[in-house]
Parts: C-alpha cells; sequence; structure tokens
DNA sequence: GTGGCTGCAAAATGTTTGCACGGAT
DNA sequence: ATCCGTGCAAACATTTTGCAGCCAC
C-alpha cells in the first residue's frame, strides 16, 4: 500500500526534468538506459504512471503519436508542431468555465477536458515559405 | 488519382450512419463483416482514412482509447463517459478565437486545436450514488 | 520479513504496410 | 490495358501484464 521510493523512480523522474520539452516514455526510457542500462522500459512506464498518478509528473495524452510526460506542474497547454512533431508550451486561454458549461448542458459530472493545439511552429514555417 | 466508389467504400460508410454513435474502427468493421464477411480489416481502416480525408466522415481521435468515427459533419465536440465509456456530442462552448489567440501568443501558423471532454454520464452517476 | 517493485518477455491494442491479384474505368 | 482498391498477413507503435525473484521499508 505503501509507495516506495526506488532508485528507478528518481531516475525516471530525473530524466524527465532533465530533459525538459514533454518527452514521451520511449525517450524517457532511452535517457534512462544510458546511464543505467539494467532499467527496463516496462519500469519506466510504471513509474510514469506512478508519477503521473502522484501529481509529480503530467500525463499529456497526444490524440496522435505517443503521450508525453511533463515535469512542469503550473496549469498550461501544449501545441505541436504538425511537420517537425516538436511541443511546446501554451498558456491556458479558453476560458475556465469550459466545463461547467458542459456539464450543465449535458448532465454529465465531474467534467475535464483534453485539449492539444496543433500548428506549424516558425521555425517550419520559415524552412516551409523562405523569404 | 481518380478515387473510386467500391462497394467496400459503401459499406463503410453505411456502417458508420447505421451505428449512428461514433464508432471505432473495430465497430466499423464487425458491423461491415456481419453482411460481407469476406472484407478485411485493412480496408476498412483505409476507406475511413479515404471517406475522413474527402470530409465525408469525421476522424475524432480520442487521446485515449480507439480513434472514433462519426457520420455527423456538423461542427461539435464529444464527452466520453469515464465509466462507461460511451460517447456523445457536445456542442462547441469554447470561444471560435481559441486558434487565433495561440496563433499570436506563440507565432504558430494554421493553428487548430482537438479537444475532447471526459466525465461521468448521468446513467452511470445514478448508478454509482443511487438515491 | 514481506509485499511492493523490478526485469524480462509476451500479450494486448490500434493502426499501417507490402504484395499480388482482381475489377472498374 | 491500366492502375486503384482489395484481402491477407505481417509489421509497427505504444502500452500493459504475468511471473518469479529482489530489495526497500
Amino acid at each position: 500500500m505503501e509507495k516506495r521510493n526506488t532508485i528507478q523512480k528518481r531516475l525516471v523522474m530525473e530524466a524527465v526534468t532533465r530533459l525538459a520539452s514533454h518527452p514521451t516514455a520511449d525517450e524517457v526510457y532511452a535517457e534512462v538506459v544510458r546511464t543505467h542500462p539494467s532499467v527496463s522500459k516496462a519500469t519506466v512506464y510504471r513509474n510514469l504512471g506512478s508519477l503521473s498518478e502522484d501529481g509529480r509528473l503530467r500525463h499529456i495524452r497526444m490524440p496522435n503519436g505517443a503521450d508525453r510526460f511533463d515535469h512542469c506542474l503550473t496549469e498550461h497547454r501544449h501545441i505541436a508542431c504538425i511537420q517537425c512533431g516538436s511541443v511546446r508550451d501554451v498558456p491556458v486561454t479558453e476560458p475556465d468555465t469550459l466545463d461547467e458549461d458542459v456539464a450543465h448542458g449535458t448532465g454529465y459530472v465531474e467534467v475535464s477536458h483534453d485539449i492539444v493545439f496543433y500548428g506549424v511552429c516558425p521555425g517550419c514555417a520559415a524552412f516551409r515559405a523562405p523569404r
């Protein structure tokens, strides 16, 4: 019942923090294995889940590719470049009554939402349409 | 270059329409196979993709489980019950300047977004907390 | 000491792809 | 005659799980 603080868990946490920019589980695994080759991918997945559950990481579900994990716990959104796949932070801009409105409109309770933005990042846009 | 209108494509289209409520690719496949056992799952996937591309179906990317397909083309959102997994429609409530705002804030271009709501549907809520 | 955590491999899930063939144009 | 769309199976990508042993508590 008690959650343990294992070396592996710390390694996963550190990897996500070090990679900073929303790594996928696979990227976290690669980072951990670099210094600790014996750690298995299942353990990385399990610890990512555990840490997210504990609120120490944020689990970002990407509607397309692999899910990502964020060490930054402040409320924010993400935008993925449809060209290069990079992901960066975006401040929250949708009204905070959104869930409430939907709850009232539908009769659902405990309403939350996932929102992910897509677009072409400045770098890719420049490359696509140079001068 | 020319897209053909095959029996399989029509079957897929009809299945999505008949199932009405946001079937997954697998559910569409099951529905098609019931009457036409020789149709392969790959064909269903390919036709779902083709029809979505043509705007005849809407491809709903679910951040969690399998993607779903919607025969209803009018702009709307979806809410999934975290208890029973059912999905129903929700009118758009977020401001239509959302993408614009993010574009201005980030410098990204061609900004769009996916948004999916989660909650407990009235039925499941009643079951969970009767009386 | 013991039960959660790990490593390994295998399974599960969801989707895509290579290939040869058959049918629509 | 083309060549697109199909069926089949296998590949692929991501994540989960079963199990025996280990190690943090």
